[in-house]
DNA sequence: CGCGCACTTGACTGATTAGTCAAGATGCTA
DNA sequence: TAGCATCTTGACTAATCAGTCAAGTGCGCG
């Protein structure tokens, strides 16, 4: 094209193609799914030409690496200001359970659908990307399990007794992400926060009921 | 190729050619995802040339939609089986809890790896897939539901009480499908029945405790 | 025997795929 | 202004994609 060339794109302006390449890339795999996508598609969305891709980023599956650390990148920063704010333990695990609604709401607005967890859309295609997400899975259960310890540790339960709620916990939460993205609604998740506050307050009832051991679950 | 022409092919005798392209597709959808895996793929899989495909399925996505219902039509049968079975309710349910891990552990046997559920392996991609799969999933919650119903029936609870406690298991039963399927082990559904029992019991113990009202969730 | 039908074969199309590359444009620094 | 690194451009490749089709091939039935 002889009429306008340089670096100056089709995109934002103050954002660079990279970055641009690469928002595109979020937003298009997770909802289509990592093998639906093209890099073409994500170039045009971008608006970004395949050599400034290739430029940027030496594969299709280096950009999904990228994607997956960027997402992460938000998500912790969020939850590890809740883990490391004000409040009771308790409040702050509550804060962490409502997190989870508020973030679906936020990419509702921004992406006009329910996504669900990112790594819904890449499953195990991609073997580095899946290497990666599994490690930040890794770190949030991390949080969220001394969350759950600390809420329990003043009841005077267990690391134990916490660490089977939390697997509890965290298996509703993978259950209600992917009803959420396969209804596209939120639905799901608006009673999270409540079913697990009252899942943590049975488990504690129950564990002075002496017809149940120490190990609840 | 001269040297052997005719019905006869490839695969295994006494299997036709649309049977065992639909078994191919079936094993290669599950594992790799709808998108990974091509026409020709699931035809070298099966042992058959591409014209057969096509004669025997007018499209990739018709034979998606055979694969659910072929996984679906089994499935079904065996918790079919289990519900009009002999037995308590509270036995029958418990035997339907077990049939999650049996289920994975006879696919992990027949195919080498642990799936979770297939519907992991489609998401959102065929919207009709997505219909005839969201329609299925339907019927299981129906055969679940009303065996929870059935099993606290006798304590008393009704069915409001039942359903709460029903898609809190729900959502658990797809937090350990999924991570089954990520983590490739059957660990995550040892504990499955276990866990739904006590969820049970624990509601059925608050439900006696005035502290909680009517809903415990 | 021979006709017809169900099935198989494999080459083919046109679109799309991930990835390459050489030539250019731009902007920073000297 | 001149030089240089960085970024952009768009055409290109070779592979693969879903889907088509005309020419078989063999089996059952009359």
């Amino acid at each position: 094209m002889a009429s306008r060339a340089g670096k100056i794109t089709d995109g934002q302006p103050g954002i660079s193609t990279r970055e641009r390449l690469l928002r595109s890339a979020i937003s298009l795999i997770w909802r289509h799914g990592y093998n639906a996508v093209s890099v073409d598609a994500i170039c045009a969305d971008a608006g970004a030409h395949k050599g400034s891709f290739y430029h940027a980023y030496p594969s299709k599956a280096a950009i999904l690496s990228k994607a997956i650390d960027r997402i992460w990148e938000r998500d912790r920063a969020e939850l590890a200001a809740i883990a490391e704010g004000p409040g009771t333990a308790l409040q702050r695990l509550e804060r962490h359970m409502d997190w989870f609604l508020e973030n679906q709401q936020r990419l509702l607005s921004e992406q006009g659908y329910v996504p669900g967890h990112f790594h819904l859309a890449i499953d195990i295609q991609v073997p580095d990307a899946a290497r990666i997400a599994a490690a930040n899975r890794d770190e949030h259960h991390k949080l969220l399990q001394s969350a759950i310890r600390a809420s329990l540790l003043e009841e005077g339960a267990d690391d134990a007794f916490a660490d089977f709620l939390t697997m509890a916990i965290e298996r509703i939460i993978s259950g209600v992400m992917i009803e959420a993205r396969l209804g596209n609604s939120l639905a799901p998740l608006q009673d999270l926060t409540a079913l697990a506050m009252k899942l943590r307050q049975l488990a504690l009832s129950a564990k002075s009921d002496p017809s149940f051991a120490a190990r609840p679950f």
